[in-house]
DNA sequence: CTTTTAATGTAATATCGTAACAGTTTAACT
DNA sequence: AGTTAAACTGTTACGATATTACATTAAAAG
């Protein structure tokens, strides 16, 4: 039988404007660290801002060029650092084909993601389906194989590139 | 409605014998150079008979040591123009969350692939599930998006080391 | 047998990520 | 407050992964 309530998907239009889910995910990662008794120090909170700020994905060394206020380089390991922690609190996706990272769209919803890596425009789009978790969980079960964790990335083409040709 | 046929699934057994799977591979990728007229190199085919000699996934660094006939040092380009050659000819997968290849185990099959990544044994079972593949296209295309190639990476415990604690 | 296409050799360098360890800040508890 | 333990930061160095560029050689096509 198919679930055919509605897929939760999100994409970033072109015209979307960043500032609004910037500020709803600071306040998600504030909240999140009280509830949890963790720190939201200045460099996680930069990171989280500069990934937040672009529907793109961003490299470790792209954030980190984005953290040199006061002028000073910081080491790379301090962006890895905060990404780490960001990734472990949910806040943050690592596209392994891209080796580059992404703010999650969908803080708190207990989702889980697949990706949607547009290859002309470059978005990132996420896609939240529980029937696709759910097959690949009970596919992998019927083979013998206990599942921990899936990474799900599909490369293509987003509608509004399509469109445009 | 359920597709009930059974699901086809590889997972090499810890007595595995290699030798086997590693002359199919070869003769099928001789037999693939062929149809397509591409050249089947020295360097391709050792590249090949090295990762299908492995369950295991390998980096290309691995791969390279093992290239060392003639006690010469390759460059690594030299093996990354192979795995791109064998990768494009269906051969060979890259698995994105290890930055690493394995043989494929399905070849000429007209197959999709799901990868079961074992993080106790290290070994890679290959899930080759159309209906994971086809519920992927289907919610994405839903999602308006046109999609080009799945990647599927799950990692978990494999049926033999859950057996033996 | 010459033209053109594909593959190789080689060196240099770009990109991505981690280890190790000393120093500092914060939280928690007398 | 003062002390201790835990978490975070700074810094250096290095390891691992991957690509660019260009000269040379080998193979296929005409």
């Amino acid at each position: 039988m198919e679930d055919m309530e509605a897929l939760p998907v999100r994409f970033p239009s072109r015209q979307h404007n960043h500032s609004s889910c910037v500020n709803k995910l600071l306040g998600d990662a504030e909240e999140e660290c009280r509830r949890q008794k963790l720190r939201f120090t200045e460099h996680r909170r930069k990171v989280l801002e500069i990934i937040a700020s672009s529907h793109k994905p961003l490299g470790a060394y792209d954030i980190l060029e984005q953290m040199n206020f006061s002028g000073k380089r910081k080491a790379p390991v301090v962006a890895y650092r905060a990404l780490d922690f960001l990734i472990n609190l949910g806040l943050v996706h690592r596209l392994n084909s891209l080796n580059a990272f992404v703010a999650c769209m969908a803080v708190g919803e207990d989702h889980t993601a697949q990706f949607l890596i547009c290859r002309q425009c470059k978005n990132v789009g996420e896609l939240n389906s529980n029937r696709v978790s759910e097959r690949i969980e009970k596919d992998a079960v019927e083979a013998g194989f206990q599942v921990d964790q899936q990474l799900v990335e599909i490369i293509g083409i987003c509608y509004e590139c399509a469109e445009s040709g």
